[in-house]
DNA sequence: GTCTATATTACGATAGAC
DNA sequence: GTCTATCGTAATATAGAC
């Protein structure tokens, strides 16, 4: 069934988030007009409130659908295992899916002041989810006997900066390839935590 | 010698750049206006250009400021000593200074795409000054034989996210005390390190 | 050095034709 | 669903009086 002459709804939605998402990431929220948008898009400014109520809105969608599909990316791979093994396993996790999606990992951490109150609060509550996950692994890590940390939710929180830190300087095709470079950071976990 | 009446340009300047910090760390260089940097002051908005010929410049001052004085505090407070001690002053230090500017590492950092080329050129290389000299203490740490890393640079720029992910979190008052949070990440940092 | 006033440009969002 | 046109507002920066 050919659809109605001028209707693309269903794949114009998607290039609107991704356009946003682009500029957004390279320019920053405040900085990008919604005619910006609509030009990588290649329609017209006002057709872009088809597919969001308002730019806050396609801001906030973009970062909470990136924080639920990080939480449930993990929860799928998470092991049933030990402690050193599902940090292992988190921390290799933790690089390959926050390398493969760079503009989404910055704008959902650059752009948090650029949220109205409401919409911040969805979105640290995801935040704080993930970091409870890891949490988690190092409290049972303290219950086996294998890590040594003294302050667990803090421990996490200098975990996963150290982790995001990748993303300010590897680039795919580099000298290090992915694999080396989960190497060389889980070997720095593996002993901050060590006993 | 009183003054020319209605002349404070000794104390408007630094409070122009003070106003401004404040404001661009809070909302962003791109979403924050002269008017509001003005009327923060208690000036009309043009008089902000007897203090900067334009907002473009007001933002990679500030920039410039903050990293040449985290370089020249460090120069000062490095201390000829082994490279484990070396590192352990070198953790406290970038704790002790960045919790105590806020406002100048977060501006510092987000506003990095706010930036002309000719201006980014300049402040990512004082920030690769600054990582350089993270580097070169771990290489010391090598040759002594007291440290193993396989990627001294790289090891440079997680050591860096993590202390800096402080910032993040901490507020002065809160539960943990500044020396006691020094200590928490000097032993995550001196095993992350260790042989 | 600061003010008022303004030139110029751009913004987010909406109305109505097709 | 997309377009053209536009409303109402606000931006950076400058000119000239005091």
């Amino acid at each position: 069934m050919a659809r109605t002459q001028g209707s693309h709804s269903d794949i114009t939605g998607p290039r609107v988030r991704e356009a946003a998402l682009w500029l957004f990431a390279r320019q920053g929220y405040a900085a990008v007009s919604m005619r910006q948008i609509a030009a990588e898009v290649g329609v017209q400014a006002g057709a872009l409130y088809n597919y969001t109520p308002d730019k806050q809105t396609l801001l906030f969608d973009l970062m909470r659908a990136h924080l639920e599909d990080l939480l449930a990316a993990w929860d799928a791979a998470a092991p049933d295992a030990s402690a050193r093994d599902t940090l292992e396993a988190f921390t290799r996790f933790h690089i390959r899916f926050n390398t493969s999606r760079a503009d989404a990992v910055f704008v959902s951490y650059m752009e948090l002041r650029s949220l109205e109150p409401a919409n911040f609060a969805v979105i640290e509550g995801l935040r704080r989810d993930y970091e409870t996950r890891l949490e988690t692994i190092l409290r049972q890590g303290l219950a086996e006997g294998v890590f040594a940390v003294s302050e667990p939710r803090i421990a996490a929180m200098a975990l996963i900066a150290m982790l995001t830190g990748v993303n300010t300087w590897f680039r795919a095709g580099g000298r290090l390839s992915l694999a080396q470079v989960e190497a060389l950071y889980w070997d720095m976990v593996r002993k901050a935590v060590a006993v």
